[in-house]
DNA sequence: TGACTATATGAGCGCATAGTTATATAGTCA
DNA sequence: TGACTATATAACTATGCGCTCATATAGTCA
């Protein structure tokens, strides 16, 4: 069983969560999911300019997000934590969950004008 | 099986992350996750302003994490999204698995000199 | 109705940070 | 060594946002 979680311990977690609540990141990790990738490739594949794509991964990397290894001229990166690929699928789910809501919410302000429509039935909320 | 994700997608993604980034919003919904709320006994709880907690709550409600209800003169909230409780475990799965890195990466940078230390037994992650 | 309580919201401030440009560092190859 | 490539980083700007203070809105109770 699980008590709360500390202050503490809540502001580490809210840091991880900050770290992924940026389009570019998640850009790059997308790219890093697929397999490991130098700096310049990341860069051209997340459309962001080098410098830039540089920043990101060091906030990344100070998140043990990724780890880096130098190849010869290069920088490789790679995904480090096991957990990024189900946390991002996990708020996949969410997400979808709350697009369904919406859809149902758009559906019985419609339908109620026109008494008993097909409905489709209930989905688990994958 | 799953295909990438698009930019957009990808967006909506991260901005879910970005609310959840947040210490404050995080102290929020944990004292929801024990159970519905009002927007007085959460400020007090989460060590927040009124006007602080109301715009938090605010955020988490367009982003659908959490339900409003309005009873007599007071708001309660409660938690909406069935995915916030497994993916703030999952987090912290994450974030014990990087501790115990450090730690083994600690241990072994400084047992070498003394062998076998003594180590306490694991602890399951508060 | 008026006094009181609970919540939401607008204005303003200050800070964190994403982005760019320019430059530094480091490796490769002639 | 010098030219070239790849990556990191410093300086700077602009924007987003968390916070506070003050005020508006809405409900309750006399």
């Amino acid at each position: 069983m699980k008590t709360t979680l500390s202050d503490h311990l809540l502001e580490r977690i809210a840091e991880r969560f900050r770290v992924l609540g940026e389009p570019a990141r998640l850009r790059i990790l997308r790219r890093l999911l697929a397999g490991e990738c130098t700096v310049g490739e990341l860069a051209q594949e997340a459309d962001l300019s080098q410098a830039n794509t540089s920043k990101h991964l060091a906030v990344l990397l100070a998140a043990r997000l990724v780890e880096r290894r130098s190849e010869g001229n290069s920088a490789i990166y790679r995904v480090n934590d096991p957990t990024l690929a189900p946390l991002c699928q996990l708020m996949c789910d969410g997400f979808a969950a709350r697009l369904e809501a919406e859809a149902r919410a758009i559906g019985a302000s419609i339908e109620p004008a026109r008494g008993a429509v097909a409905r489709r039935p209930r989905r688990a909320t994958s």
